[in-house]
DNA sequence: TACCTTTGTGTACAGTTGTTCACTAATGTG
DNA sequence: CACATTAGTGAACAACTGTACACAAAGGTA
């Protein structure tokens, strides 16, 4: 046998973890990853993976959870960067996109997973686009930027938003990483796409359009 | 030998075709489909696969072209009956939502191929959507119904529009095809996406927000 | 100290995969 | 009619797959 040294706890779980986002960061499709490929990606012995996990639908669910802490970081960074309601957008897209080109793997898993094979990582990344939507709201109602929108409204025009960032993501992923002019283009296009929705949401009367 | 009549040309191809999208419709990502499995739903023999397709990716491609063809049929139907400007969107997501329950197959092909694991396939329908958007704008003008906004802004916005309704069918495609009840409310809620966005348009000025 | 649980290893096996090859029936063309 | 092309078949093969099993080393607990 060789060398059987557990340094920590759960280390090889990670490994297994960051070995299926490597993966699914060289273009391989979630979907398309076997137990055997993604243990010799991680120099692990197959059998190690069922110490782990059930299936590898079960290791997408895992990954959606990291997945959820991802996103809770960069929502944190928005927060505490985003201080003049005037450039609002602009330093939210921008860091958007410093955090996909930050952890690219994660958000190719994240594109992937929303039209996946699993229904539970599905609905799993779904439930993270909502309360990403909601927490958006309740930032722009602290921030008395929606006072004449019904809360149905604030949440039906986060909810746009945040679907229209997401696909977003898929022109971003679909360039290569230093392509600068490029994802300076798509910095600027999702930007007036913000910006459209919400002169949409300024001028909204709650009984129509 | 069993029997080989080959009764129309091209009939294997299509069932191939459309046995991939069987596959799809039940659940599975196209990216995890296999050669074997493919021909094994078709009824036919492996080897039969390479008279039609050089692999999967191309088999791929060849379901684009068809999307491509759903989707004009569904444009070319919009445009006969969308006649009165003020139930505009109303009734176009109406026909978009009949023809995704109509191709429910196609259309989950696509949702998937956004993020597939086939970059020419990920382009063919990045291509499509694009072609679309731009027909959108021409209708528009043709209807005198953006005369206000400069080609750039309503490119924008036709764009911006296409992704709205294309995400909108990860949410149709995750609800069962006979819920009417949620797909009534999938309805409305992308029926006010596109309100929203168009009272965005509606005031847009093109020097900034 | 002795013991139990957790985690990693090696071997094994039956089933599936993509792809090649030689063969044959049907079709279209002269 | 003869003939070339196309489109189907079946057998074969090496490579790979998921999973089960028994075993061993490390860490925690008493």
């Amino acid at each position: 046998m060789a060398d059987k040294q557990r340094r920590k706890p759960g280390e090889t779980r990670e490994k297994l973890m960051s070995a299926a986002l490597t993966l699914v960061g060289k273009g391989r499709h979630f979907a398309s990853l076997g137990i055997r490929e993604v243990t010799r990606q991680a120099g692990v012995v197959p059998t190690s993976f069922y110490r782990h996990f059930r299936n590898m639908d079960d290791l997408g669910l895992q990954l959606v959870d990291e997945l959820g802490l991802v996103l809770r970081r960069m929502m944190r960074e928005a927060r505490n960067n985003v201080l003049q309601a005037d450039k609002l957008m602009e330093e939210s897209v921008g860091i958007f996109i410093t955090h996909v080109q930050a952890n690219r793997s994660f958000f190719f898993f994240m594109a992937q997973g929303l039209a996946g094979e699993s229904r539970a990582v599905q609905e799993g990344i779904r439930s993270e686009m909502r309360f990403f939507a909601s927490e958006l709201a309740n930032d722009l109602r602290r921030m008395r930027l929606a006072e004449h929108l019904s809360d149905g409204d604030l949440e039906l025009t986060c909810d746009l938003v945040v679907r229209s960032v997401a696909f977003s993501l898929t022109d971003l992923l679909g360039v290569s990483a230093d392509d600068d002019y490029q994802i300076d283009q798509i910095r600027k296009r999702t930007t007036r796409f913000l910006q459209l929705i919400f002169v949409g949401a300024a001028h909204w009367k709650s009984g129509g359009a």
